[in-house]
DNA sequence: TAGGGCTATCTCAAAAAAAGATAGTAGCGA
DNA sequence: TCGCTACTATCTTTTTTTGAGATAGCCCTA
């Protein structure tokens, strides 16, 4: 069975007549007989009644609901791909808490207002896990710290952190090796890769195993260091939008371990659907508005 | 898009390899390859990554879902039509009240029995009405008194009925005239054969314009007769299943007048679906089964 | 009864699909 | 590192299908 015969079985059944579904579907007459005729052969059932009036059979009407469902279907999926110029679908995101909280709400903005029509689900997790996702097609796209090593994969530098060092006391040098090996670090779970800064750092200052918590979430992390629970690395944009909340205290930390960049990693843009094209153009132009504060900052 | 296009690409997708693919659907590797690039080029995206694993890209994955949705839509449409041995889908029957009440009721059980995957809707109304139905193609057969005269479909005597005269009175000769004229006779609505039989009895008896009561159910009928209101007209069946639960009094009728026909009515048989086909295999063995009884009555 | 509008059928050319053959490539193990 | 194997892409040929035109037959209407 041919998309085509049902699409000219459709149009016979709503015009009534073979020419006008012909003229409708830009062919000739003689061929919507040969579509129909094949359609009811192979369905064993005479699918129209060409008595005077040409109407559907009760067979073909059973025929029309189905027909409906499978060309709509159709349609829709075509649309996924070939919509033009407003995208339609699904956009699944992976991204890491900080940047989900801090760097995403904008652009995320811009691209709903740019594309209504597309549902965004956004998946929050650890560096790792992220990448995970992406390679196993669970997501559509990720912003992750680092470069991706895997090979054939779009990377697009997006934002640039510094991380500073937060504690629960105002710190203007860096705490002492003792200190530190004393003290606890909070952490997101394992894979986060600000957390392989926090052993970066700690390995720095010849400090090996210190207690490492692990947190899911931003705001239990930074609760836990304002109650003198230890120190954390977290992107300074990120705590400075929670410091007025908490009672936490930052240090700069060396730039060697401060810099991290964090880009939007995806597969290569000849698979993107149009709702992954179109938001990585939003990034894309929300980056060049951004660049000159980032880098000022 | 073709079907087959979309059937080899959930292949694909499925098996992760091309050559499995092709095994699978019968053909070979190179129709494979032709067909996904056929699919990619159509959609402007690339479906499938070809490095080392094949594997759906993440707009591969999108289609897959739509792919499913259409290929299902399109394998229960063909199973409509070409279900081996199991008819599946709709089967709607229009049927006379009295029909429907006394004779369908066997029939219809042992049709659900042979084809339990089959949903079974009845329409009830007078035969004009259900007439319309069938050639406005709402239902897909009809059980009606009398021979459609419309050409171009299939007839099947299914049941004799024989009316008799229905009364809250003993009889034991036809009313006078004169007790014809002052007593009204209550019938279904408009359109119901058994009505024009009333009015072809009252014309036999030189009675013009009896006042007629219309009814639209049975019972309500039967209730009123009982009580006194008139006379109704009934094959003898209906009446005797129900007489033990209404006080009334029957009469035969002349021969000419009380003999009638209701005929099975279908579309011709080349655009029944599998549904109707059984069906009607099931009615002409049940009235292989009952024809001697309804001769001998 | 003639004419207009419709569908079925036939035919031919063009397009497309199927199948086979071959070349190139990635992965795997020695 | 070198084949070996299994896989996909490409090219070619053959076969099938499709599209469009021409024509014949049918039904309805005037």
């Amino acid at each position: 069975m041919q998309l085509k015969s049902l699409r000219l079985f459709m149009a016979v059944a709503e015009t009534g007549s073979f020419v006008a579904a012909a003229n409708q579907l830009h062919t000739v007459q003689s061929n919507v007989t040969a579509h129909i005729k094949k359609l009811e052969e192979e369905l064993g059932v005479q699918l129209l009644q060409r008595a005077g009036r040409v109407r559907p059979t009760s067979a073909g009407l059973a025929l029309v609901e189905y027909a409906e469902r499978i060309l709509t279907a159709h349609d829709e999926a075509v649309s996924l791909f070939k919509g033009q110029e407003k995208a339609c679908g699904r956009l699944r995101i992976g991204a890491m808490e900080t940047t989900t909280a801090l760097r995403l709400p904008p652009i995320l903005a811009a691209y709903h207002a740019a594309q209504p029509d597309v549902d965004i689900q956004i998946k929050t997790g650890p560096t790792a896990e992220l990448v995970e996702l992406l390679l196993n097609g669970q997501v559509d796209c990720v912003f992750v710290a680092g470069r991706l090593e895997h090979g054939r994969y779009h990377l697009l530098k997006a934002f640039s952190e510094r991380l500073i060092l937060v504690g629960s006391t105002p710190m203007t040098k860096m705490p002492s090796s003792q200190a530190l090996l004393t003290s606890a670090f909070l952490a997101f779970r394992q894979g986060c890769s600000y957390r392989q800064r926090i052993e970066l750092l700690l390995a720095s200052y010849g400090v090996n195993a210190g207690r490492i918590f692990e947190f899911g979430s931003l705001d239990a992390m930074l609760g836990c260091v304002a109650a003198g629970m230890g120190y954390t690395v977290l992107p300074r944009g990120t705590v400075e939008a929670h410091q007025h909340r908490f009672g936490i205290h930052t240090l700069e930390l060396p730039t060697s371990i401060a810099n991290v960049d964090t880009y939007f990693v995806a597969p290569e843009p000849e698979s993107w659907t149009p709702a992954l094209a179109s938001f990585a153009d939003t990034l894309r132009d929300a980056l060049v508005v951004d660049e000159p504060q980032l880098t000022a900052s």
